[in-house]
DNA sequence: AGGGTTTGTTTTGTCGTGCAACTTATATCC
DNA sequence: GGATATAAGTTGCACGACAAAACAAACCCT
């Protein structure tokens, strides 16, 4: 529990005044973000002013076309573009990725390659991100300043030491990535946070940019890569939980008489609405494109619809039990669910309207994340940049 | 989002003090504070100087067996006894309730009365609660300010209306308690606040006293009354949902082709750890006495202990998918849940041990709360005290 | 009795904000 | 086209809260 001193004061005002920025839809003047903040105007136009030269804000030249109403014009402030950058990184089972995302949310450079990494062994992985993001940073524009790195990983992370505890699609086990980055990030002096690739990109679905808000703010996101991620968001926060391993819903369990689960337990809901079940289900081949199934559901093949129906079912049914101990009736699917989500959705829907205790009074609904299977890197640069948000005093000379 | 001040620097640190003098162990002197909180000691004397004529905070004679260090000897803080206190009340299937509970944490005044209320027409209940209260009041001793007071509901609360909108167990629907109470609470202008009981219940485990934090912080509660009751505690906090509506474990999926549920979905956890269910069971009438269950499988009696382990069993499934969900590794049995908690608790963690993902790294354990009727009603107390925590200057004459 | 030690108070200085007056830049009206 | 209205942004001053340091108080120990 931090004390308040005078100069507390000061960062708290600044951070709000940043943040009222950065969330507003439209570039907000000085007088505008006094309003919205109820500081004076002189106080706001110090603290503005303190952002502009550290560039962490930016004038933007007043539209031509816009209102005209009578009394001076305003002078609208935006995020500084291309001053503050966080590098974003993921490791999935089947691609690397690594991005660098600035103050505006507008992705600075990106590299992104496909290669199965399943059984990989992790320090060639990470050599090969390494290089990725190394090129990533060499993209930065002129005066740009990196100030943090995120790394997803699709696994059980120990946010603290930084280490990846289990990635069971990987094959891997009580990995620290940051040893393997230390040549491609060390001469920046970065401090690399890693953290689940569900609960980034969850993170990156409600915040399409740094202090800025998606609707909702609360739901629960699904994320099918091999096996079934998943993530709570509360408020925009995603809730990692006491060690941060929060979000398992892969291995909710439904049906205790259901078929075992690699993790040693049965009926996990994996079992039924994994990629890997729902494909066999339908008759598929594991190699299949994710395509596929869509193709033959929508061509009205009976087994390939059966496989996406028993799936929905046992979606619905696990996440009937998330909605009623959480009250969250929105239910987000990403991944490859996302692919496949405009099919399952109705009966998710269906099955979550009969099971959750007050969908009388509140229909619990399902939305769809974009497809992009980096979304956990942007997520990680996001949050590094989130911390900029918190603190702008930081980088603020004074 | 509010603003900052200069005078809410003030009362911010206000209440970082009052926080600081509940939270100790032992009642600590201003430079305790000041070492606690990292302000100064001058700024620490001025603001309890405030508290303590402001009747928040009080002086204790020094303790006569002290420790005997050399120096000028402190003089110890504890919060105030008798001078603020909350009116906390409760509404459950076979009881009405009534506390008067100061900042302290003491219990200053009590009325419990025991009534099957199933069925029962809403206004006579209040009235009957409305002259517990009115009768609780009146103890209250001299100088004695009630700055709040809460109730505590079996059902689904709107928090915000302060409305009931469904309690199965009593048969009641759309509900505005505070209208009933108004005569008994009119005179006090005391905003009633309604809570869910398992919520308040979960609240009053978590904090023995307004300020005081009790282990653990972050636990799953049970609560079984005729159903199963549930709330979500995170950091000390009870997790309320988008709509106040979080933590119905009860009807959690168990097994989709399981036992009809009167919630209108099929194999909920209250069909197997419930009251009935379990009693039922057990081949007891529905109208046994808490203890007798109990008796049954001490005396060994094979059907009794059955019951009790295809509920554990069922409580360790729902509970194992709460915990993969949330990363919250303990788990509270409160209600008549407690009263079975020893017999229960073996199947239960070794269900979790099976089902939880986590559990080869921390071992979910369950913990069994005091068994106390009433203890919604503490809870809806405390948390009415817990806002004069937050904003002490909002009582002080300043 | 006197030095040592810790608590609590008083005094002075610094810093951030609010307030109000002022300047700047545009639109509107006659 | 000039006067006026309107709103944005700036400047100077006062107030309030905290920090720092010196001081007073109360107790232990030798």
């Amino acid at each position: 529990m931090a004390n308040l001193r005078q100069a507390s004061l000061r960062h708290a005002n600044l951070a709000l005044v940043t943040r009222t920025v950065l969330a507003a839809e439209t570039p907000p003047s000085r007088a505008d973000v006094a309003a919205a903040t109820s500081l004076t105007r002189s106080t706001v136009s110090r603290l503005v002013d303190e952002l502009v030269a550290g560039g962490v804000l930016e004038e933007v030249e007043s539209v031509v076309g816009g209102p005209g109403r009578p009394g001076r014009p305003a002078t609208p402030l935006t995020a500084s573009r291309g001053h503050f950058a966080a590098l974003g990184l993921q490791i999935g089972v089947g691609h690397l990725a690594a991005r660098l995302v600035d103050l505006s949310g507008t992705v600075l450079a990106e590299r992104l390659v496909n290669v199965d990494l399943a059984g990989s062994k992790p320090s060639s992985a990470l050599r090969r991100l390494g290089s990725l993001a190394a090129r990533v940073l060499a993209e930065a524009p002129e005066g740009c300043r990196v100030v943090g790195a995120g790394l997803a990983l699709p696994g059980l992370v120990d946010v603290g030491s930084g280490r990846l505890l289990s990635a069971p699609n990987l094959g891997w086990e009580d990995v620290v990535p940051g040893t393997g980055l230390e040549e491609a990030l060390g001469g920046l002096e970065l401090k690399l946070r890693v953290g689940n690739e569900a609960d980034l990109a969850a993170y990156a679905f409600a915040h399409p940019a740094p202090g800025r808000d998606n609707e909702p703010q609360d739901f629960v996101y699904l994320s099918g890569e091999v096996g079934i991620g998943g993530a709570v968001v509360l408020d925009g926060e995603v809730m990692t939980g006491r060690h941060g391993w929060a979000g398992e819903i892969g291995h909710v369990c439904i049906d205790p008489d259901g078929p075992p689960c690699r993790c040693g337990s049965t009926g996990c809901l994996e079992q039924y609405a994994g990629r890997l079940a729902m494909l066999s289900a339908a008759g598929l081949d594991v190699a299949a494109i994710d395509g596929e199934l869509r193709g033959r559901v929508e061509a009205g093949d009976e087994q390939a619809c059966d496989a996406v129906r028993s799936a929905g079912r046992a979606l619905g049914i696990a996440l009937g039990g998330v909605v009623n101990v959480l009250d969250i009736p929105t239910v987000v699917l990403g991944g490859h669910l996302a692919q496949v989500g405009e099919l399952l959705s109705p009966e998710v829907e269906a099955v979550l309207a009969r099971r959750v205790l007050s969908a009388h009074w509140v229909t619990p609904r399902v939305a769809i994340a974009p497809d992009d299977p980096a979304a956990g890197a942007t997520g990680a640069a996001l949050i590094a940049l989130e911390e900029l948000v918190r603190h702008p005093a930081d980088v603020l000379g004074t």
